[in-house]
DNA sequence: TCAAATTAGTAAGTATGCTTACTAATTGCA
DNA sequence: TGCAATTAGTAAGCATACTTACTAATTTGA
């Protein structure tokens, strides 16, 4: 398999890294870090150390309130036993609370507390300002076209995902 | 367009999971993990266990051969702590080899093995494969839009990043 | 009705993707 | 020249995001 380098070739492999920049996989995966550090420089400490994965749960528990964890995972699209975890830490921070279902004993029950509610009513306006901020480099017209095919993408998708999103209701 | 909750309101928190749908960090985040499965899924049993981000880290070195840690991790956005591990585990499984520079006894320079090489060649088509898959809901002129789009908003916000590309060269 | 199949949740293990903190080597500059 | 600042890399710790495997509870169906 190894020869030596040739005259015409463009690198030694004769590959390059501009096939792995527009790369969909690779664009996505670098847009998702960024969203997450644009999370975290806009709620800042006003978050109580809250993730964005964490604010989703939440977000979710406050619309649907008293489902399971199964169903709120489908409902945002996480892995029950990530769901798990998310809980767990939201549950020690006092934000959520678990209770086991009285239907179905295999079931746990989730509510938001006072406190939980409090933190999604101050870091609300936050979050969506760190929306804005991922996206600052496209106008408002290009925003638009992004969103549209984003989710038209995420939608077609969905059955490609080890945890598809599975709405409530 | 922002309203006060009125008396007919579906929740009880006064917050509806459809805000949180239309977030780009939210879709940004799915579209992340239909990748990695899309990945999973084309390159299957021939990848040798292989990740996408092995996968990118392997391309890195075949393009940039003889570079040290923190230009490669710079090559592809990743932390430096991150590739760190990467790399060992390449390096574990016969991908990589790691040597330490003779300029600069601080840096390791990093080389792909010929089973490295060897495993590229086999499973870049099958990289590519996932890369049509990921966006097989979108229309072939609504995928260039879409990438254009991913492509700006991600060198826009580069500097948002944690871990920013920085381009060998 | 009762055993088989399914389901909710957890546990353990692995791989990113950071944070902070550290060592060791190199650079820069007074 | 020599000391301070910087830099490459690692270590430890934490939070996703899975995989497989398990327990316990519920549902199914013969």
């Amino acid at each position: 398999m190894e020869r030596e380098p040739a005259a015409g070739d463009i690198t030694s492999s004769g590959s390059s890294l501009n096939d792995v920049y527009d790369m969909p996989g690779h664009l996505l995966r670098r847009m998702q870090q960024i969203a997450v550090s644009a999370f975290h420089d806009a709620v800042g400490d006003a978050g109580a150390g809250i993730t964005p994965v964490q604010y989703a749960c939440l977000r979710a528990v406050a619309a649907c309130p008293g489902e399971d964890q199964v169903r709120l995972a489908g409902a945002i699209a996480y892995d029950k036993t990530t769901i798990g975890g998310v809980i767990d830490r939201l549950v020690q921070k006092g934000f959520l609370e678990r209770t086991i279902s009285e239907k179905d004993r295999r079931a746990r029950i989730i509510h938001l507390t006072n406190t939980g509610r409090e933190l999604l009513a101050r870091i609300d306006p936050l979050v969506t300002r760190a929306q804005d901020q991922m996206l600052s480099g496209l106008s408002a017209e290009e925003r638009r076209d992004f969103l549209r095919l984003l989710a038209k993408a995420a939608i077609s998708a969905n059955d490609l995902s080890r945890a598809p999103l599975r709405p409530i209701g």
